[in-house]
Formats: C-alpha cells, sequence, structure tokens
DNA sequence: CAGCCTTTGAAGACA
DNA sequence: TGTCTTCAAAGGCTG
C-alpha cells in the first residue's frame, strides 16, 4: 500500500511522467488538430443531438460496414495490435489523424458528424454533470450547453453543498445532482479551462504554457490546470472546503470530492486566463470556489470532487490513508477514516465521454436506464474517431494527474471494497462460465436475463441498434451492443480471456452472447436487409477485432498508453470464438 | 433500499 | 510478467 501511494505518485509523476510527458507534449499536438477543435458554435446543443438521431441509423450501418471492412483490413492490421490498440493519448496526439482518416473517417461521419469533437467541447465546459458532481445527470441539453466542469469526486456531506443562488440551475440539472464541492476556491476555472474549447484547440495552451509559477500568487504551482483534469482542481492551498459550486444542482447529500492532500496544493490559478464566459460559468456554477471551506469536510484537506462524503460505507479500514492516521489509535483512525473524504478514481476516457455523452444520448433516445444508455455509449464510443477518443484519453490523463497530485496517497485500492461486492460471483471458473453460455445459448429461445437488449427500447431513435430495428426482437442487442461489442462485456478485459467469459455474471455473458447470436439470426431475420447485409461479415468477421469497435480497431493512436496487452489482445482472441460459436448458433 | 445492470479504462491484487 | 478483479458514472429496475 505504501507502496502504492508512493508508487503512484512516483507512478503518477514517473507514469505520469510517462504519459504525462506524452500528456503535457499531447496538449500541443492536439492542439494541433484543427479539425478537433471546432465546436464552438454549431448551435450546439440541438444540432449534434439531431445529427446523431439522424445519423443512429447510419450509425448501425456503419458500424457494421466499418466492422466488415475492418475485418478485411485486418490481415494488416494485425500485424501490429499495438496499433491497433489504444494507445496512450499522446501517441494519438503524436499521431496525426491521418491515421484515422484512412480508417475513421466514415464512421465519424456516422456518430459526431457535426463537431469535431463532439464531446469535448460542451463536454467540457457544460456538463453540470460534471463527473465529479455526483450525477449531473444532464438533462437532456444541459451538456452540451454548459461547460462541463468536473469536479472531484468528494462526496461531500450534506451540509457541506451549497446551493448557489445565484446561478440559474440549469434546467437539465438531474435530480441527483450530485452535490460536487469545488473545493478550491479557485481555480475553478481551471476545470473550465482544460475543458473549455481552447482546452483542445490548437489554440490551447500548451503544457508548457501552463505557467508552473503562479502568476498571482508567484509561488510554484502545480500542473496548470489545463493540464490537469478539471475535475481535480486544486485547491488552493489549504482552502478548506468549499461548498460545491455546483451545489445549487447537487443534491445536498453527499457529493463527491477530492480531498486535499495534506500538503495541499498550492494554488493553482487564480483565475487564469478564463474567458468572460468562463468566469462567468465558473461564478455561477462553482460559487462555491469561492465559498468558505466546508466544516465537515476535513480542514486539511481541500473538497475534491471526487471526495466523496464519508458517508461512504466503512468497510475495513484501506491500509492506506494517510499515514498520520495511521499512527493513531485504531478507533480513532477509524474515525478518522470515516470522516474522511471517499476520494473517487478518477474518471477514465470513456466515463468521462459517458457523462458528456449520456445527456444527448437520454435526450435522443427516451431510454433512461442507464445501462441500455452506457451499450449505445460503448458503441458510439468505439464508432468515434481515434482523434475524439483521444481527446478524452487526454482528459482522462490530465484527470489522472490531477488526480495523484491533489492526493498522492491516495490509491484505487483505497476504495477496494467500498462497494460491495458485487462481481465476485462472475468470477466463477471459466469453466462454470462457459457451461453457462453454453446453457445460455441453448437457451436462446429463452432469455433469462435482460439481454442488452431490454434496455434499449425499441423505439427509440437512438443509433442504439435496437432502436435502428425498431425492435430488438430477441435481441440482440442493439447492434451496436452486438456488433461493436458483441462481446461487449467479453470485451472487457477480463472477460477478454477468454470468449465469453464472465465479464459479469457469466449468465451475463451467456446472455449476452446469446444475444449476440440472436441478434445475428435476428438480423438475418430482420427484414432490414440493408443493414443485415453487413450481418455476415460481422458474423465471418474475426473479431478479434470484432469485439473492438471498428474504431478501436483502426484506431491505435489515440488509445491510452496504458492499454494493457491483456485487454487488447486477449478481446481479439476471445471474441473470435464468442461471435463465431455464437453465429454458428 | 441496497445492489444490479451496462459500458470502457485504469489500477490494484494475485499467481 | 501476465491475468484477473475492482471501481469509476448513472439511473431504472429488482429482490
Amino acid at each position: 500500500m505504501p507502496q502504492l501511494g508512493g508508487g503512484r505518485g512516483g507512478g503518477a509523476g514517473g507514469g505520469g511522467g510517462g504519459s504525462g510527458a506524452g500528456a503535457t507534449s499531447g496538449g500541443d499536438d492536439l492542439g494541433a488538430n484543427d479539425e478537433l477543435i471546432p465546436f464552438q458554435d454549431e448551435g450546439g446543443e440541438e444540432q449534434e443531438p439531431s445529427s446523431d438521431s439522424a445519423s443512429a441509423q447510419r450509425d448501425l450501418d456503419e458500424v457494421k460496414s466499418s466492422l466488415v471492412n475492418e475485418s478485411e483490413n485486418q490481415s494488416s492490421s494485425s500485424d501490429s495490435e499495438a496499433e491497433r490498440r489504444p494507445q496512450p493519448a499522446r501517441d494519438a496526439f503524436q499521431k496525426p489523424r491521418d491515421y484515422f482518416a484512412e480508417v475513421r473517417r466514415p464512421q465519424d461521419g456516422a456518430f459526431f458528424k457535426g463537431p469535431a469533437y463532439p464531446g469535448y467541447p460542451f463536454l467540457m465546459i457544460p456538463d453540470l454533470s460534471s463527473p465529479y458532481l455526483s450525477n449531473g445527470p444532464l438533462s437532456p441539453g444541459g451538456a452540451r450547453t454548459y461547460l462541463q466542469m468536473k469536479w472531484p469526486l468528494l462526496d461531500v456531506p450534506s451540509s457541506a453543498t451549497v446551493k448557489d443562488t445565484r446561478s440559474p440551475s440549469p434546467a437539465h440539472l438531474s435530480n441527483k445532482v450530485p452535490v460536487v464541492q469545488h473545493p478550491h476556491h479557485m481555480h475553478p476555472l481551471t476545470p473550465l479551462i482544460t475543458y473549455s474549447n481552447d482546452h483542445f484547440s490548437p489554440a490551447s495552451p500548451p503544457t508548457h504554457l501552463s505557467p508552473e509559477i503562479d502568476p498571482k500568487t508567484g509561488i510554484p504551482r502545480p500542473p496548470h490546470p489545463s493540464e490537469l483534469s478539471p475535475y481535480y482542481p486544486l485547491s488552493p492551498g489549504a482552502v478548506g472546503q468549499i461548498p460545491h459550486p455546483l451545489g445549487w444542482l447537487v443534491p445536498q447529500q453527499g457529493q463527491p470530492m477530492y480531498s486535499l492532500p495534506p500538503g495541499g496544493f498550492r494554488h493553482p490559478y487564480p483565475a487564469l486566463a478564463m474567458n468572460a464566459s468562463m468566469s462567468s460559468l465558473v461564478s455561477s456554477r462553482f460559487p462555491h470556489m469561492v465559498a468558505p471551506a466546508h466544516p465537515g469536510l476535513p480542514t486539511s484537506g481541500i473538497p475534491h470532487p471526487a471526495i466523496v462524503s464519508p458517508i461512504v460505507k466503512q468497510e475495513p479500514a484501506p491500509p492506506s490513508l494517510s499515514p498520520a492516521v495511521s499512527a493513531k489509535s485504531p478507533v480513532t483512525v477509524k474515525k478518522e477514516e470515516e470522516k474522511k473524504p471517499h476520494v473517487k478514481k478518477p474518471l477514465n476516457a470513456f466515463m468521462l465521454y459517458m457523462k458528456e455523452m449520456r445527456a444527448k444520448v437520454v435526450a435522443e433516445c427516451t431510454l433512461k436506464e442507464s445501462a441500455a444508455i452506457n451499450q449505445i455509449l460503448g458503441r458510439k464510443w468505439h464508432n468515434l474517431s481515434r482523434e475524439e477518443q483521444a481527446k478524452y484519453y487526454e482528459l482522462a490523463r490530465k484527470e489522472r494527474q490531477l488526480h495523484a497530485q491533489l492526493y498522492p496517497t491516495w490509491s484505487a485500492r483505497d476504495n477496494y471494497g467500498k462497494k460491495k461486492k458485487r462481481k465476485r460471483e462472475k468470477q466463477l471458473s471459466q469453466t462454470q462460465s462457459q457451461q453457462q453460455i453454453q446453457e445460455a445459448e441453448g437457451a436462446l429461445a429463452s432469455k433469462s436475463k435482460k439481454p442488452c437488449i431490454q434496455y434499449l427500447p425499441p423505439e427509440k431513435p437512438c443509433d442504439s441498434p435496437a432502436s435502428s430495428h425498431g425492435s430488438t426482437l430477441d435481441s440482440p442487442a442493439t447492434p451496436s451492443a452486438a456488433l461493436a461489442s458483441p462481446a461487449a462485456p467479453a470485451a472487457t478485459h477480463s472477460e477478454q480471456a477468454q470468449p465469453l467469459s464472465l465479464t459479469t455474471k457469466p449468465e451475463a455473458r451467456a446472455q449476452l452472447a446469446l444475444h449476440s447470436a440472436a441478434f445475428l439470426s435476428a438480423k438475418a431475420a430482420a427484414s432490414n436487409s440493408s443493414q443485415m447485409g453487413s450481418q455476415p461479415p460481422l458474423l465471418s468477421r474475426p473479431l478479434p477485432l470484432g469485439s473492438m469497435p471498428a474504431a478501436l480497431l483502426t484506431s491505435p493512436p489515440t488509445f491510452p498508453a496504458t492499454l494493457h496487452a491483456h485487454q487488447a489482445l486477449p478481446v481479439l482472441q476471445a471474441q473470435p470464438l464468442s461471435l463465431v460459436t455464437k453465429s454458428a448458433h
């Protein structure tokens, strides 16, 4: 543990270094992509969606086609999985779009035709639902309109949250709005900045731009917010906890925030260059930035968006709490731990993407179930161009960096066990899972569990496969599910190794498999030959890639460096089996 | 009302 | 070193 912390810190530094290096440079690189940036006007809000919905159908088709094409191309690509594999963001950045251009373009059009950065622009900016806000489900549209600020994940005690009366609460705010507190009064903007369009825009300040020294304070500061993730605004030195800026949005329940490390961060940028709009947003959204620290939060800690209120169930205390704490008596420690806000994991690229896009998808579709939405988003994610994905990877990287800075001692392991172990069962032996799968297949007709499809309501215009077809039939999960992730579940890293393996519950996997199969069969049966046409390819397609969305397949560059071989490869291998098998069925 | 579902990615844990 | 597990968001659903 300790090592972890240290390691991580180092990792952050080192790894970060690695990635960081890339990252930092990445910013510049990103900037290079002119295409990406544009976003702005578009009118944002609505247009994208429309394009989306319009493209929904195409989506499916494209996805299929892309898969097919890719499968065809696989041979060539096969040589380097690495390439296919998501590469570190930096790679993505480094690699120019041409890489993507070749393969991806078509797809891009489908989902994201509009804004180069679908997510970004509005992503970063608007999202009230900022990831670290607890919920921020954005109301439809909300995301687009607002800057997405990501706040720390800390859950703050309800009391802590302050509602911002000043800022008009966006209608879109979701009920659940998490109370994100923004700790720092600060740099509230940072987040904004980071996510601002500028961020990725060519003009975006290169990492080097980020001032090492705070202009105002003259004190050296942590990486510039822009460099860091917005989610974790640095707290100004010890700014106490500040009520979540989005408090108005946020419910009063505990909200996630990031507690500051003892050392605290230096005040980051006071108000760095925010543009008026941003500043206004910030002020309105993150009043707390200026607000006083929350009493409930640890004095030492600065509320970070990632921090969750201590409410978190207490489980065996994580070993890695602060040293000081560890030194104390067990009881005391325990209490302190309880008090300690729960620092959430930094969001990964996909999570960031989900946050941004969820509202949009929800708006387009009638679906509200997260599971269904997530499936769609997963598919969309795969369909994103590398560049687009790269954006998110970059953001995620920054988030991690920021998080690391904010919580140097924090370790993901600290959160282990906080969520009830749900998947433990999954761990069933592979054999078991396989058996189940087989059984499931056998029982294709009977779907015991909810198939992905269920989540996708037929009528929805969403690009979800199901929607496109109207009903899922038995189905299959939406094409997206079936296609993009035929193995969606299987695709997950752990599962990858085994074809249907278990992601979650074996059953689920089995169903997935079934769904896939069903999906295929359904499609075959389906009237929509046009779309279906692609099916065969899909089926035949070597899944390896199949599991990976077309985008991924083609896109290596943008991926995070962190991709592990197991993630990438396994999938490839595993899927084929699953698909094949299923297809056979 | 806690947990599940679902997605991908990151990181920790384990062999 | 490689594989597997857990957690991150989120909101409806389930027992």
